[in-house]
DNA sequence: ACCTGAACACCGTTCAAGT
DNA sequence: ACCTGAACACCGTTCAAGT
């Protein structure tokens, strides 16, 4: 958060941050699978082992790359009612686990938790304190909906077309190919052959209309 | 599907189903990461480049373990009303993966698709077909109840502790272990010290919660 | 304190060779 | 047809050494 950079700086020095910022840059451009240690150093500029300085291994760095992640979601705001501010937060976390896939999948499992990921969490609690879920609520709401938006999230970043055309053009390209299979598999036709190779698939929008069915369930859990 | 072994085996032969058997046994047991062809090749008995006689590569031997996985899963049954066959597929869908913890992550974004995939795939899309739900609904429909299953495991499997007494124990123990933060982060305190801490967290039950929350929103999506 | 280089035990993949 | 062994270019990690 504070960079504390020493006054007498003779070249580009290493940090924590630094480290962090390319990682997650090179993991953004290339996937997770192709950022090595020594790739990494080579990206700093430094030699192939210098990350080892600042992170004992790489699944310490794979800590901080997530956390850096989770500093990127907006908390809900407690200006804001409880349901508006649940829904920013949802699509502000679809936001950030699309701008760094590889997260994905490794956000839940940490051992240790990162600053950031533990300030959302409380920010997310307490906004639905705030609106009056009771505990036991509290943790059906906050379950329901980061198992959407995380579900959401894996399957849109697997899935490889990104609008809704791209994804008509590859429905139909591979209802081309599956032609032959298409008599054993009626409803896969029907329904990708009918509808979605007709008006593709906008992730924005059917993210939103889950997004609001939860929100609208969890509404009838509150109390007064 | 159909097994053609050689009537004259001289000995333990490889296959194809042979090999994915193992492969996800292994992975199973210690994890993808720790799943290396060579190992794989060990632990068929065979020399260490064995497999790769049936598989290009190893994403097209994960490709095949996934569609085990796939395979394993209870499609929706035509004789039951589409929520309880819903249920029971969603309820199936989390066995498996939580059998097959590995294969969270590698489920969706394979580029072709098994055949235990599309037949269960097919066999949503027209358990869905047949409540009445429009071709756009059936699709809504589909997304909801797959971001939430795959993001409900994806959060499970992430977890350490298995039972809502282990559970609660752990809850307990992160408490003392942050107890000098808890001034910052009071809603924290407050649901995991005085909810979770004591009654635990069922895994089961709360994935009905949210399960049933979504089917009953989407049963006002059906026409008629 | 901060970084480097060599070394170790591993990988996935290719390919010529064996039966 | 089915499997093997050696070889290549990589990994993560350790550690003694450099400045």
């Amino acid at each position: 958060m504070t960079r504390t950079e020493p006054a007498t700086d003779t070249r580009a020095h290493l940090s924590r941050e630094r480290v962090l910022e390319t990682a997650v840059a090179c993991a953004d451009r290339h996937g997770l699978d192709a950022l090595s240690m020594r790739k990494l150093g080579e990206e700093l500029g430094a030699s192939a082992m210098s990350a080892y300085y600042y992170f004992a291994n790489k699944e310490q760095l794979l800590d901080g790359m997530v956390d850096v992640v989770f500093g990127e979601i907006e908390p809900p705001s407690p200006e804001l009612d409880w349901k508006t501010a649940m829904r920013r937060r949802a699509v502000s976390t679809r936001e950030a686990l699309n701008r760094h896939r590889w997260a994905i999948g490794h956000m839940e499992g940490r051992t240790d938790h990162g600053a950031a990921n533990i300030r959302l969490h409380d920010a997310v609690l307490g906004c639905l304190r705030g609106a009056g879920f009771s505990l036991e609520a509290t943790v059906h709401a906050y379950s329901v909906q980061d198992a959407y938006i995380y579900g959401f999230v894996l399957q849109e970043s697997d899935m490889s077309p990104q609008t809704a055309e791209d994804f008509a053009a590859e429905a139909q390209r591979q209802m081309e190919a599956y032609k032959d299979m298409l008599a054993e598999y009626p409803h896969i036709a029907e329904v990708v052959g009918g509808h979605v190779a007709k008006v593709g698939y906008d992730y924005a929008t059917e993210f939103l209309f889950g997004l609001d069915l939860i929100l609208e369930g969890l509404d009838r859990l509150r109390e007064r």
